[in-house]
DNA sequence: AGCCAGGCTACCG
DNA sequence: CGGTAGCATGGC
């Protein structure tokens, strides 16, 4: 018998096809996707930008975030030492599209300062949630779409769909819905390619949700997810 | 005009 | 613990 959860994302990834997230300015494809593709980030400054754009994205659209990391390159500062370089000012209004800028920026140069004393080493999930500005979806994103951890990312889109699926109760804890994703997955999913089913599934949800879960009445299309 | 967007921190009871 | 105000811009 087939977990609901793994039906549920073979039932996705036939209505949406791979999505190939993380969006990197680097990587081809419109919207800096690399769909098919599954080799990036290739560099240690692919995934700083990764740790960058997790946190400008924070309550906001991907389309913002795009504009000002494209405006952080221009000053050459998706790297760790050109983002330092930048005063706060200056940093401010490179972001000022994400909203939240004066929040975002702090996090944004405790990130960096986090990144450098990194060394080059993948940094634990709880050494990410030590970092102010860092929660729970933002270290998954970080180490799933960074680091190719297979570490489940759960947000606002996915606790509404599995909410209203009844797979979860409304206000379940993040580490509930994230256990209950990971158990049904690892049970279907070989260790290999665990993350890049991570990867997309999430990304799933997300393009789902855009479409039947922004406006009330949510769902209105889950017989895509059911049948 | 008002609601929503790929959250997090600080503070409240 | 669980719940929530505040943070801020941009798009529809």
């Amino acid at each position: 018998m087939m977990h609901p959860v793994y039906r549920i994302y073979e039932q996705l990834m036939r209505e949406y096809g791979p999505q190939g997230w993380w969006p990197l300015s680097s990587c081809e494809g419109e919207g800096g996707y690399h769909r098919g593709r599954y080799d990036c980030p290739r560099s240690e400054e692919e995934v700083f930008e990764v740790g960058l754009g997790a946190i400008l994205t924070q309550n906001t659209t991907f389309s913002s975030v795009h504009k000002a990391l494209a405006s952080l390159g221009q000053q050459q500062a998706l790297t760790p030492q050109g983002l330092l370089a930048l005063s706060p000012e200056t940093l401010k209004t490179l972001i000022r599209p994400c909203g939240y800028f004066n929040q975002k920026a702090e996090y944004l140069y405790r990130f960096t300062d986090f990144f450098i004393q990194l060394h080059g080493d993948v940094p634990s999930r709880e050494a990410l949630l030590s970092v102010k500005g860092i929660g729970e979806e933002t270290a998954d994103s970080i180490l799933l779409y960074g680091y190719k951890k297979s570490e489940f990312v759960i947000d606002a889109y996915t606790e509404r769909i599995l909410s209203h699926l009844g797979l979860i109760e409304e206000n379940a804890r993040y580490g509930k819905v994230k256990a209950l994703m990971q158990g049904a997955l690892e049970a279907e999913v070989d260790a290999g390619e665990r993350v890049t089913v991570y990867q997309e599934y999430h990304a799933l949800f997300v393009a789902h949700a855009k479409r039947f879960y922004s406006k009330k009445p949510y769902g209105e299309r889950d017989d895509i997810l059911i049948a």
